[in-house]
RNA sequence: GGGCGAAUAGCUCAGCGGGAGAGCACCUGCCUUACAAGCAGGGGGUCACAGGUUCAAAUCCUGUUUCGCCCA
């Protein structure tokens, strides 16, 4: 059997259920249904992430409430409580999942830091390492105070910040010392020096700006773009490092931006990304003066030990004091945020692992190029694209107790570094004892073997034979970085496949105002109590229906009651149906025989529309709208099914034919049974709840077949019955508008009749005479053909092949009538012209598909005709 | 600064080259023996703006405006 697979993305295995979570396992679930119903191999795999922060975030918070921290307890007492809280807590998200109605093979579950995933893990870093793709080395890295510990670029969110520049005055060596003259210094940017002398000083050295003068306590450096000609001349010079005394070089370097600030740049590699490159490119030292716990370190002289924000104030008070803070502006600018806990990040040289990604990349962006990959929709790929083509190495150690802890040993003696896949008891090169690195993995590293991890990798298993690669991956487009690009590189690089072939990306759920659902702020419904008052079938309507790949969806509790309604209305339905059934059960195989040529029009009508929408839900499956497959079944149960045709069969039911009876009931049975399972992946407790009351084949709806393939081969389609049944329709709602514009009193039956204009029409409408008279409350119904007497005062309906007159003796009011048909005839004349004017056009004649001028044709004559009989109407109530 | 998305009925959104749609809300009338969480009927839109391509544009292209998001 073919495979159908998906991974679940992992959910946090302390979390609990929130609306995210629901969208995006209720389109797996819709997937993975439609699948195996219609015969695939499907394997669903469900599991959890072990969450490093979070996680260990979670237990530090419970601890805390006992007045303890995790160093009291120790690395490996403080483990085992996490275990403990995972054991406890940790299937929370799973039971909430079931709920949801998630159909994964529960017996496969997995966690992240199971023995297989972590043996994966151990062997992904081992290989990476040998193979120079997996480096330890002294880079700034993003460092959270507050989390106290490495994060990746990803982990950083950059919030528009109001901050201020600070304008500081780097005196040139030679004058250190001198107090600067106000009259000859003058205040950079004032004006007074010209366009070129601005925050330059011949013997005063120069005035930068900063957004942080705080790190100016570990500037190395300063330095100018090479062609500044403001300052070329200080090239080579030296300054004096304000409150520190040290002297600074001035370098000339490219990435300098002239037009920022003052166009001179304090260099402190320690601190800045930026300036730490600038720092390796013309080996300045780098000195680090901020600690990881944000506090000022000793080499910070004496604001060693202050936070870094008092120090920032210290700093420009002193300046101030010096006469060399020469000016303060306000200063938006992108500060990085954690994006766990929202510490402001500080930007520290420090001692980590990296994974080397340009080679990783390559490969990956080759596949999405080549469309190995596939992403839904494909705006998304060029989002990949962008961040892969513009990588930088990621940092993957995270000063974390809770996670795969780096497999590497330093050698207590020889400093040897020795990474492996088993734990090893001794330096392989001087036997001296080993200490194995304290820092854990990036969570995402793990993570990123999910694909194939959870299937036996690193061994050949029969699963990763069968299953992988999965055939799609659901996820939401916040994670297409951290998770989804990471997964195609690793697999490549570790199974030489793509992960997955598809990339289905959704959008995020939002409150009715717009705002992101966030459980911690209390904003928009939680899933949970959704499924507790209306049922897990609603919430999973509600959800899917307007839904668009890719786009935000907003829920609120109207979308609610209007999935409610239509699960009411599918119940209500299906009672009517069971309640006529009586012993009698009836045989699929008659209906697909036709009953013997016993079956009627609307029968026929029903089966046809069924057939259709049949294939019209499977199209859109496939196609990934499931919105849009959504709709097409509510429109069709709504509207045509109970609407139309249990109204239609009413008269049948309650009449004594006991043929019309008999396939009335079958076609009823037929249509509600497979439109069930069409239905069932969207809703699959209500369909299996009401299937199993009706006649069917199998036990469970679960592995019924799916409806597409055997309806399409049952010739149930049939466009002109639709045709017929559609003038009946029109004819209905006709007398029904009539009825109700003219206040015909609901209890009262308007007589009517009807001119046939062709035989066609004729035999159509005497078929269909109890459905006007039942439907469209008319009686008696005459069907005339040819040409008549008009009646007197009749209202006229106008359908294709036929003119309508309802009675109205009495009641019909002139005018409101004549405004009525005027209103229909200008309708009738605008379409005609409209089709028209194409008719007349030679290049729409020449250039337009055939189809589509026959179609033009066809508007003709039927508009045409239309407006002739209303107009001869009108004619006849003037004279 | 670069990129992406959205702009269609009062609200939330479909439609993405050939007759402007749905749900909710609104108006009118109905307890019609599946359903008042319902039924029947109705009103409501220069498809943000300006150009262009095309026989034909809400739909494709260019630009503008407003809002939202991502990256730097």
């Amino acid at each position: 059997m073919r495979p159908f697979t998906i991974v679940i993305p992992p959910p946090n295995v302390t979390g609990s259920l929130h609306m995210g979570h629901a969208l995006d396992n209720l389109l797996q679930d819709i997937l993975t249904r439609w699948k195996r119903m219609s015969g695939y191999d499907t394997l669903w795999l469900p599991g959890t992430d072990h969450a490093g922060i979070a996680t260990q975030m979670v237990v530090e918070a419970s601890l805390a409430k006992e007045g303890k921290s995790r160093h009291d307890l120790g690395r490996e007492r403080f483990l085992q409580r996490v275990w403990e809280w995972k054991e406890r807590y940790g299937r929370t998200i799973i039971k909430q999942l079931q709920h949801l109605g998630a159909s994964c093979d529960w017996s496969r579950e997995r966690f992240t830091m199971d023995d297989g995933c972590s043996r994966a893990v151990r062997e992904a870093f081992v290989r990476l390492y040998e193979k120079g793709l997996i480096y330890r080395g002294d880079y700034i890295i993003n460092w959270c105070p507050r989390c106290d510990t490495a994060l990746s670029d990803l982990e950083v969110e950059h919030r528009e910040v109001e901050g201020h520049l600070w304008h500081i005055r780097y005196p040139a060596r030679e004058t250190a010392g001198s107090r600067r003259d106000e009259a000859s210094g003058g205040a950079a940017g004032e004006g007074q020096r010209g366009p070129a002398g601005d925050g330059v000083d011949a013997g005063d050295g120069v005035v930068i700006a900063t957004t942080r003068p705080e790190t100016m306590l570990g500037d190395t450096a300063v330095a100018v773009h090479p062609d500044d000609p403001r300052y070329r001349h200080l090239v080579g010079r030296k300054l004096r490092l304000p409150l520190m005394g040290r002297e600074l070089p001035v370098v000339a370097d490219e990435a300098i931006d002239p037009s920022f600030g003052t166009g001179a740049l304090k260099v402190t590699p320690a601190h800045d990304p930026v300036d730490f490159e600038i720092g390796r490119r013309h080996g300045i030292p780098a000195l680090k003066v901020i600690g990881t716990d944000g506090r000022m370190m000793p080499e910070a002289g004496a604001y060693s030990g202050l936070d870094r924000y008092e120090c920032r104030e210290m700093v420009a008070a002193d300046l101030e004091r010096e006469g060399l803070l020469i000016k303060v502006e306000s200063h938006t600018h992108a500060v990085g945020h954690c994006q766990r806990c929202g510490t402001v990040i500080e930007p520290l040289l420090s001692r980590q692992w990296f994974v080397r990604m340009q080679p990783l990349a390559d490969p990956a962006i080759k596949v999405v190029r080549d469309g190995r990959v596939r992403f839904i929709p494909d705006r998304f790929a060029r989002i990949y694209l962008n961040w892969l083509e513009n990588i930088r190495d990621w940092c993957i150690s995270r000063q974390l107790w809770w996670g795969h802890r780096i497999p590497a040993w330093y050698c207590r003696d020889c400093g040897e570094i020795v990474v492996a896949r088993d734990d090893p008891d001794r330096c392989p090169s001087c036997s001296g004892s080993l200490e194995q690195d304290p820092d854990v993995l990036d969570t995402w590293f793990s993570s990123a073997l999910w694909p194939f991890s959870t299937l036996g990798w690193p061994e050949q298993t029969p699963d990763l034979a069968h299953f992988f690669p999965t055939t799609v991956l659901v996820t939401g487009y916040d994670i297409i970085f951290f998770w989804v690009a990471r997964m195609i590189f690793t697999s490549l690089e570790f199974t030489g496949e793509v992960p997955f072939h598809e990339v289905f990306i959704h959008g995020l759920v939002r409150d009715e105002k717009g705002r992101k659902m966030s459980k911690s702020k209390g904003i928009g419904l939680d899933p949970l109590e959704v499924i507790e008052e209306f049922g897990a079938d609603t919430l999973r309507f509600s959800l899917v229906t307007g839904n668009t790949p890719g786009n935000d969806l907003r829920y609120y509790r109207a979308k609610v009651e209007g999935a409610r309604n239509f699960a009411n209305k599918i119940w209500n339905a299906s009672r009517f149906v069971l309640m006529n059934l009586e012993e009698e059960s009836p045989d699929r195989e008659e209906v697909i025989a036709g009953l013997h040529g016993a079956l009627e029009l609307s029968d026929r009508w029903i089966l046809s529309r069924y057939a259709r929408v049949a294939a019209e839900v499977d199209g859109a499956l496939a196609a990934y709208d499931l919105g849009g497959a959504s709709r097409t079944l509510y429109d069709f149960i709504w509207s045509e099914f109970c609407d139309w045709y249990i109204e239609l069969v009413k008269p049948r039911l309650y009449g004594e034919n006991q043929v019309s009876k008999r396939s009335a009931r079958a076609v009823l049975c037929f249509v509600l049974e497979g439109t069930l399972r069409l239905l069932h992946p969207f809703m699959p407790f209500l369909t299996e709840e009401i299937r199993q009351r009706l006649p069917r084949d199998g036990d469970y709806i679960v592995t019924a077949p799916w409806p597409a393939a055997e309806v399409a081969g049952m010739g149930l389609l049939d466009p002109e019955v639709e045709t017929r049944m559609n003038i009946l329709i029109e004819s209905i709602r006709g007398i029904r508008n009539v009825r109700s514009e003219m206040h015909v009193p609901p209890g009262r039956k308007t007589p009517v009749i009807i001119r046939s204009l062709t035989a066609e029409a004729e035999d159509l409408l005497r078929e269909g005479k109890i459905f006007i008279e039942r439907l469209a409350l008319a009686e008696p119904v005459q069907i005339l053909p040819g040409l008549v007497d008009k009646p007197e005062g009749a209202a006229t309906v106008i359908v294709p092949g036929a003119e309508v007159f309802v009675s109205l003796s009495g009641l019909i009011d002139l005018r409101l009538e004549m405004g009525r048909l005027e209103k229909e005839l200008a309708e009738a004349r605008e379409e005609l012209q409209r089709a028209r004017r194409k008719l007349v056009n030679p290049g729409f004649l020449e250039k337009a598909p055939e189809e589509v001028v026959q179609e033009e044709r066809r508007k003709e004559i039927t508009w045409g005709q239309k407006a002739d009989s209303l107009q001869a109407r009108i004619a006849d109530l003037r004279g």
